[in-house]
DNA sequence: ATGGATCCACCTATGGATCCCT
DNA sequence: AGGGATCCATAGGTGGATCCAT
């Protein structure tokens, strides 16, 4: 079963439109593999069974699924309005390292500069390996878009770079926003104080609001 | 099977004091463990087994085995004739964060300076579960083998330090030396080259040669 | 006997995300 | 429906050291 990576996002695209309309029990039967009955305990299993349908790549990497076009692959779970019914997980909100950072050379930048979204349908009534997947957007942030994201993200890491990651909410941000991301709430990284002292915190990430999602999908019937 | 912590050093040999003369077979039945038969795939299992029958606290960590009481264990394999038949580990080099560090503040400095040696039959000729603990020795370095340490430690550091970690040779050291610490010889771990450009190399240790050790068993017999 | 190469267990960090309470 | 909490798989690092060719 080796999915050879895509060399163009003329190939992503025509890869991708295979799955548009098959169900997740399908598509993990074509892949020869078994799909689980529910998702409580497999949260990741929808997007890594993508991943290998697609030929991605970098799945352990800190690196653009498919590394060769530069390309980021995110399912995007819909409910039964075809509306995002979760937030994004971007990336890890990394603690050290972070003087000296911009926006342009950030991880969050680069992850969201080329996105192939690929709707899943999540309505819990649909048992899991009959929900379908939908049509696939390659999406790049609009100028206006990339304006709030950065400026987003530079709220937040100017109170992180000061060691004030006590003060980021996530209530904070209009597109992307902080939220732990880590095993269990008493789960410790490394980070450090104001006064720039090591200690730990719980690990965090930045996500993507379903608001600012579900714009992206529905841009596509402008 | 949960065997307390020792709150002295008294408690700690009189503990140790159990194991001479038993064979391993002997210590692992006492523990309800299964034992290997060789140690080619189970390389650490001796040591192991001596943490656990002892109440040593911090396997998982860089801290003394018994934090309490800030002593180290290391098991010592001697062949026949009683001598250490290998070099003993002592930590990992590392290769981040070395400028501005002191021997008195090093992690060698620290694990050396209290230390359980516990001697182990090694003879080849031996079956690995009949092989016998020996009697320990709670040791600290004299004014004389710490000069020496300090002194090794840092000749490799200032390479180390300077980036010229290719320049560390393992024949380097009168105790104390550098060799390979790795799954494999094609490893890569974290380090910075002459100019401090993050780069990768091999993993190493630091390991004290079996002649020095050899002077510290034997140093019981003066 | 030396020094380069290697082996296992266990724990943690990271990438994939959704669960679920209020 | 927002945000705090959580779940799995897998890779990689660390601590325990010995193997083995020359």
């Amino acid at each position: 079963m080796a999915i050879p990576a895509p060399a163009t996002e003329q190939e992503l695209l025509e890869r991708v439109g295979l799955l548009a309309g098959k169900t997740i029990g399908r598509v993990a039967a074509e892949l020869e593999l078994a799909a689980p009955s529910d998702q409580k305990r497999n949260k990741g299993w929808t997007g890594q069974l993508a991943e290998m349908y697609l030929g991605a790549t970098a799945s352990t990497l800190s690196e653009p699924d498919f590394q060769l076009i530069g390309v980021e692959l995110k399912t995007l779970p819909v409910n039964s309005q075809g509306n995002p019914a979760e937030s994004t997980y971007v990336c890890t909100l990394t603690l050290d390292q972070t003087t000296g950072s911009s926006w342009e050379s950030s991880v969050v930048h680069k992850k969201l500069a080329r996105v192939l979204w690929l709707p899943i349908e999540s309505d819990q009534t649909i048992p899991y390996t009959h929900r379908r997947f939908g049509t696939a957007i390659l999406w790049s942030p609009t100028s206006e878009q990339e304006a709030v994201l950065k400026n987003d993200w530079e709220e937040i890491m100017e109170l992180v770079s000061t060691g004030n990651l006590d003060k980021v909410s996530s209530s904070q941000g209009r597109y992307l926003q902080i939220r732990p991301k880590a095993a269990n709430a008493a789960s410790l990284g490394k980070s450090y104080s104001s006064e720039g002292i090591p200690n730990q915190s719980l690990p965090r990430g930045f996500y993507l609001r379903s608001t600012f999602t579900r714009s992206v999908l529905s841009k596509m019937g402008d």
